[in-house]
DNA sequence: CAGTAAACGAGACGGTACGTCCCGTCTTATG
DNA sequence: CATAAGACGGGACGTACCGTCTCGTTTACTG
């Protein structure tokens, strides 16, 4: 019995990566409605029946092909949670500006205004790019520079808030003035001193 | 004199008020991507070629029936700076919770991510959408209650990143504790103080 | 009073005239289907509102079209029954391979096939198109060169009835042979001595 | 091995059949110009897509559905070439009375006038229809009862000629006494003499 | 290492929507 | 009051995808 998951027909393996490396493709290319399973099969050669099989319907599959999409960064650890906040609001803005997810986020976040089965994929998409807040959050909090009223939820808040209403409802410019700014405001939302400037 | 742009024939007055009722409609209800002209053909009884007369586009058509959708309810003057904000964010959220544009303004969204055509339109109904606080702000500034160096996109961004980010992003619910904490926060950042509560 | 069917409106005269052109060009180049009201209001600059004022339908527009349509050439006088058939004939062979009724009349009789209102059209062109024959018939009869017996109708058929045979289903060349042929063969029918050659 | 032609897909099979039967309903119910994919679809069931993935093109689809039409009777066998003429005369008269092809045959002449992709269907429909008069005609020549320069084209078109010529152009009824008239003709101009009377 | 079950491609099928074209009717405004 | 201009509903066009389905053929695992 031993293995039960590997044991997963070469071909399958094949196919199904083939599959999901195209659905990527459409995805950040043209948002959700831009994936067509038509278009996906032409493009990596699997037959429309195969990708069937495999996923029953297009939610399914954009669920998984999603699944990877914004991996979460390296968390960073610079010993303080104001350089760590910072660091990670560069990065998050950095990835605002050009990370492909950043281009197909809204449609998503459209799906799941309407498609219950895609409403999930936004909650998981969502917590895994929020993840290094909070862990930022919670060792911030363990060494007492956090106020123990405000969660890690309050800080993504104070972050994700700015940066993403000026990418996508604003949509000026994500420069570094601006994420500076946010950062110094977090802080104070926070209750947290700057340590210097 | 007088009539010159009005004298519209009649017919085509009420073509297009038929076809754009019920693009409203099914945009309301499915989006962007709700739309068909074929749909929409059907339901208002106008022919297709007729629409295709009007709107040289399926893009075309969305803008013009996005062109009344939102628009700003009155601006609320309540003597002070911080009574007028907490009106509009309330109203604003109340908004989010249920109007009907909020549930399509992620399609746009997504829409203006890919296609220029779309974009203005993105840009009017946000500035439609904003325009309040504009109002409220320069008051607020005439008044002595601003800072100068504080303008109405501040005032915006510091009221709508939350609200939009609790909306769409973390979709956690928008209520009163919440939006009470907003402007209290808002207010912080705009080096206002709060009058008392 | 006095003048009435004359004192017709000149503009109506040139409208009338140039539709009544440009349906007979339009008539020749794709028969009975290739007319249509559109296309004619377009050619001719008369507005489809015009047209259908003076013409209840397209069939009546095809109806007075059509009547200029075939008109009879001269009727030969030769001095005999031979020699009048035998140019009649070689005329009409001429004008079925190149005449511009030759390749409308299909469409007419396809058309009196099914369209009652057409019907009477192709009775017209075939009356006009024959009459020569008639002529030519009755003056032999009077000369005594054809039986009593033998009526206009004998000939007629006698001659088209192998030339439009040939013409538009076997659809070989009417070349001359087969013409003197016609006419050999008629004259037997009619029970005619060909005079000699 | 057998089959390998045959074995098309059933469903495929089906949808063709379905088809060629509506389209032929059509056809002989309002000509060639009756036909429209639309329609044919709309009373076969069979989805517009499918019937442009068996026929690039309405006239390809004419064509095959012509193909059935107007199939031959039996040849008759009487013993002699006077009799069979007569049989086979007596036929075509009766078909060109009621038959449905006869209604359409104008049609397909028009068609064959102007779009060379049906004048092919045309030439076909004549030659399966006069194939009767072809065998009669060499079985007459083989028994010494047609002259060698006489072939079945010339016996053809002595008994189409007038026969195309009276349902057609002149519009006379096909009456017993016409049909008996023009077989006598026809083996006048072949030169054979009629048995008896 | 043979037999079998699965995975697979090819593509037929009924649909829906597309955007275009032309039809014949009807309304409006101009000359 | 004849006319030009053109809006209108309707129908067909041929195309592109959609998601479902039925095949016949590999081909990898298993007994």
């Amino acid at each position: 019995m031993a293995r039960s998951g590997d044991s997963v027909d070469v071909r399958v393996r094949r196919s199904k990566a083939a599959v999901l490396a195209q659905t990527y493709e459409l995805l950040t290319a043209g948002g959700i409605g831009g994936v067509s399973i038509e278009e996906v099969s032409r493009r990596s050669g699997v037959a429309k029946t195969t990708i069937y099989r495999h996923w029953p319907s297009r939610a399914a599959l954009l669920v998984e092909a999603c699944s990877t999409i914004g991996s979460a960064p390296a968390v960073p650890d610079t010993g303080s949670f104001d350089g760590d906040l910072t660091a990670l609001t560069e990065e998050l803005a950095e990835q605002l500006r050009s990370a492909r997810w950043a281009t197909v986020l809204p449609s998503i976040v459209d799906a799941a205004e309407r498609e219950p089965e895609l409403a999930g994929l936004h909650a998981d998409l969502h917590a895994r790019l929020m993840a290094p807040f909070g862990v930022v959050a919670e060792r911030a909090r363990a060494r007492g520079e956090l106020r123990t009223d405000r969660g890690p939820a309050d800080v993504t808040a104070a972050v994700a808030g700015p940066l993403f209403y000026r990418r996508w409802f604003s949509r000026e410019p994500l420069d570094a003035v601006f994420v500076a700014r946010v950062v110094e405001d977090a802080l104070g939302h926070l209750g947290v001193q700057p340590r210097s400037t």
